[in-house]
DNA sequence: AGCCAGGTCTGCG
DNA sequence: CGCAGACATGGC
């Protein structure tokens, strides 16, 4: 792994907390360990560490990463955007240098599909053992790291096997995915073409495929900025800092929750996303 | 034991 | 449409 190492300096006006970043829950396979954050992007293991304003990289090209860590967008620029009151200021002074990343459509569909109704050390978990149960090991490494599994060794797992990641009832929707993305290989590239509302629809076709994740799959698998996901600490945000159900309704509801997805959208703007991401990152201290 | 976790689906009115 | 309950699993 001699090619592929380096030193990036990142700029003052373009502010990166590698740690938060890789740790707040929407990518699932990194570890730090002996001061490095270690992951496997593709087929190959990125080693990454951060100090100040030196981000030394193993593994990936500077040009790779600087796309993963979406170096190339004007953060600043963005939370400047989105900064309207009080509280989104708050988080986005707790939240310094969170940027959302670019990562694969695929591993972020079974990631969210697998994310429903769970914690996210479990999501961790059970997106470990699929990667170990169906990867591929990553050669020369001195610790055991597999790539994410393909469509197609997903879908022509065993379903003992499947089984055995314990993901409970997001098997079965996890073994749709996985048929149908390798039957039809160019839907989730063709859902990167698509307006919004298409691309949201679309992700909505697949089993255990929900509002929320489909959501987070445009945001985190597409980089929609605009996207908005409501989940449940999004919602105990939003209702105890920016808005109150309607009189009557039940909360928590799918209606409720497009009232709060459409406030967020119209209120945060065009990077919306990025409000959700600051205001989920800085959740603990925005509960009462 | 019971509730909660980055929800979604089904069956019913 | 909108609502209730079910759904696997694991931690507290």
């Amino acid at each position: 792994m001699l090619p592929g190492m380096g030193t990036i300096r990142l700029r003052e006006d373009q502010p990166l907390d590698l740690s938060l970043t890789l740790s707040c829950g929407q990518a699932f396979r990194w570890e730090e360990r002996e001061g490095w954050w270690e992951g496997v992007v593709g087929d190959r293991l990125w080693r990454l560490r951060q100090e100040g304003d030196r981000l030394t990289y193993d593994g990936p090209t500077a040009r790779a990463l600087g796309s993963y860590l979406a170096l190339d967008e004007d953060l600043p620029a963005i939370l400047a955007s989105v900064d309207r009151d009080p509280v989104i200021h708050r988080a986005i002074g707790a939240c310094r240098g969170l940027r959302i990343l670019r990562q694969d459509p695929w591993e972020i569909l079974i990631s969210f599909i697998c994310a429903t109704n769970t914690n996210i050390p479990r999501i961790r978990r059970m997106i470990a053992t699929l990667a170990q149960t169906f990867g591929d090991r990553v050669p020369d490494t001195p610790h055991p790291y597999s790539s994410f599994p393909t469509p197609e060794s997903l879908a022509d797992s065993g379903r003992d096997q499947l089984a055995a990641c314990r993901l409970g009832y997001r098997e079965g929707s996890v073994a749709g995915a996985a048929a149908r993305v390798a039957e039809n290989p160019a839907i989730l590239p063709g859902i990167a073409k698509l307006p919004l509302d298409e691309a949201r629809s679309t992700l909505l076709s697949f089993r255990g495929v929900g509002p929320k994740a489909a959501d987070c799959i445009l945001l985190f698998g597409y980089h929609r900025l605009e996207s908005f996901p409501v989940d449940v600490w999004i919602r105990r945000i939003m209702y105890s800092q920016y808005l109150k159900p309607l009189p009557g309704a039940r909360v928590p509801s799918e209606k409720e929750d497009r009232r709060i997805r459409a406030f967020g959208r119209a209120h945060f703007g065009a990077c919306a996303g990025y409000a959700q991401e600051y205001l989920f990152g800085a959740r603990e201290s925005l509960i009462p």
